[in-house]
DNA sequence: TCGGTATAGTTTACTAGTCAACCAAAAGCG
DNA sequence: CGCTTTTGGTTGACTAGTAAACTATACCGA
């Protein structure tokens, strides 16, 4: 046995291990909807406001604005949000959800209902409420925030 | 409030949050010695046998061989493994460590025995206890293997 | 009011992976 | 034996992010 530890014996490997697991299969869901899981998480964000500009969105989603630069362009190429440029400060702009994104979304939520469900589903009641207990603890006291994507 | 839930409503989420702050405070601390995570990684899974091909490495890390192969390119580069063409195969090839990526091992390990050491100080000891198990009935049930870098 | 600074977003260069096409060598087989 | 298939690895096109440089507009203070 060598002084150096397995990878194997860490937290992070497992954690990431899991994690991976769960993310792959949900991407590979929304594929067959024609979307990426940034995508999605972007969508998602904007659900709730009716507007928002690409800035408060990087900050919402833990991006950086460059990325959301891109991914809005994307957005916008499948016809899912729509930019619109700011009247009042011609530097701002606005990003809103289309007709077509926001009907999207319901299928969309129900395919992440149904992964988590599915991947989770190996786990006991009990280990799986021990789980959540301890991940929501895990962020609250490193102050995590924001939408994890990569 | 709307029928779609919330994002935070899933596990795969705080999963995610959780694994991406450990994996990116890790990326930092590697970083500072100079090589990034996939390249510590691939010399940890070296490190236990004298010379390795590509593709057992691919197999070992779950990554493709062409991933390995730029990977191998790289640790080449940084005279950290070396490359040597097999002499009864000539389509196959010897991957090894070399003295100074061997020596190089110990210090990273440390980082990594570090790393999971803080991320995982904001947790009791049953808390962790917990999750160790958990995640690792996760990774069993699901018939998870392979390291995970990404 | 003009000049410097701050803010919003885009662009460019780079990183690090995938997948698919490819090439060379080895193995299997009629 | 020689032809087909399999195997080992590389290459090229693509994806999706970051960081840093850049552009344009707005704000602020002497």
């Amino acid at each position: 046995m060598s002084n150096i530890s397995d990878l194997t014996t860490h937290m992070g490997y497992w954690l990431r291990l899991a994690s991976n697991a769960v993310s792959q299969e949900f991407a590979r869901k929304v594929t067959a909807e024609g979307v990426t899981v940034a995508e999605w998480a972007c969508m998602r964000s904007m659900y709730d406001e009716d507007a928002m500009s690409p800035s408060a969105l990087a900050e919402k989603m833990g991006m950086t604005k460059s990325a959301i630069s891109k991914l809005a362009d994307r957005l916008v190429e499948k016809s899912l949000i729509e930019r619109t440029s700011n009247p009042d400060d011609k530097r701002g702009q606005s990003l809103r959800l289309t007709k077509e994104g926001r009907r999207k979304i319901p299928r969309l939520a129900k395919l992440a209902d149904q992964n988590d469900a599915e991947n989770f589903a190996v786990l006991t009641a009990k280990e799986r409420a021990s789980l959540d207990r301890i991940l929501r603890a895990f962020a609250e006291r490193h102050g995590l925030t924001g939408t994890p994507i990569d």
